[in-house]
DNA sequence: TTTCGACCATTCAAGTAAAATAGTCGAAAA
DNA sequence: TTTTCGACTATTTTACTTGAATGGTCGAAA
């Protein structure tokens, strides 16, 4: 078993810290007695308290890009893969904010705050969906002639209902209802999206 | 031409000042004054201040209802009439939150205050998306072995839509760019939508 | 039936002072 | 050289107060 680097404790206990409170309620204090350093030394790891919240993310995102590049090595068809990309991905967000007790309040908090981080995954998020989609036109499981935006079109439909479901979320992230019924919903949407793109 | 009636000018004047200022800072006063009313007499017309404002959303509302009945009276393809429907709710929403220049803020703070309107319009799509699509299942357009669940799933597809994009909308409406790039994703999704139910 | 002036109870805004907190820096420990 | 921290500052947040603004009521009058 590796040594656990410093940095990454602090990420571990932050994460802790911000999954419960959220983002503007956890002290660097109370981040750094957790990994029983003084205040000062977190900002020779980490410039700023945003840094350090976007490092979290980032390990998380990352984690989340591993399972689906991981998933894109399997020999499976497309669509198969699309809803299997569907799947993670949601786990991926009840983990961070359901699960995670992350509130849905600091949830949205964060997004304001720390766009970049989030636009940037979206890029990866799209080319990794792009590949799928490219794979299913090469091998003519989806219409070749597909515009360049499918990819795109399709991630945002997925943002969109899970948007739409937080909204309606008061206080605490989704209750396991909500949560049942986003992922029927997720899985209708991609069939009828995959019978949509097929090839006929 | 027939006289306004008392109760549909206040509405108006109320709708005028809410697209501008939203809810919450407007007040009845000022509402009265626009049609030289005491403030008083505003509630022999309207209980409360929200009563007033319901009322103007409802008006809407119904308007948006009579299009969209109009357009079912037509005689077109359920796809056609999907795609009109599309059309026809994107330039409500356009009417009320960003030409009539009501600024996002307020619509936000609006929907939290008012759920139960919007939730009670949202069985009223509900139901047309619903004839819309049994109508594409009857003439064998439409796959007639399509799940119940299908016009709630488009319906809950266009509302993320939209919400996603409000969400990193700050201060006022959409720019111009914003809703053309929302036009055009909806009328893609639509098409696959489409494109995935159609009977083959 | 419709209007309103006068009134009340609550909410909201602006201001203030104290406490909390993000971030800095130079010295010291490892 | 790398890492740690105590002491410090500047800024933000919080809790609180107060006066004005506002939603809503009521009885009288047009």
């Amino acid at each position: 078993m590796a040594e656990k680097s410093r940095e990454k404790s602090i990420i571990e206990a932050a994460k802790e810290r911000f999954a419960h409170f959220g983002f503007s309620k956890v002290t660097m204090e109370e981040i750094a007695s957790d990994v029983d350093l003084g205040k000062a030394s977190l900002y020779y790891y980490f410039p700023t308290k945003e840094d350090l919240f976007k490092a979290v993310i980032s390990l998380e995102q990352n984690q989340l890009k591993e399972n689906i590049e991981g998933l894109l090595q399997k020999n499976a068809p497309a669509s198969e893969k699309l809803h299997e990309y569907v799947k993670l991905r949601l786990k991926f967000f009840q983990d961070l904010i359901n699960l995670g007790t992350l509130s849905v309040h600091s949830y949205f908090e964060t997004k304001s705050v720390f766009k970049e981080v989030f636009i940037d995954f979206e890029k990866i998020e799209l080319s990794l969906i792009e590949r799928i989609i490219n794979e299913g036109k090469s091998s003519k499981e989806f219409n070749p002639e597909l515009s360049e935006d499918t990819a795109l079109i399709f991630l945002h439909v997925l943002q969109g209902l899970r948007c739409r479901v937080l909204r309606w979320a008061k206080g605490q992230g989704l209750d396991t209802e909500a949560h049942n019924s986003l992922q029927k919903e997720m899985n209708m949407v991609t069939e009828i999206f995959i019978n949509g793109i097929i090839f006929k």
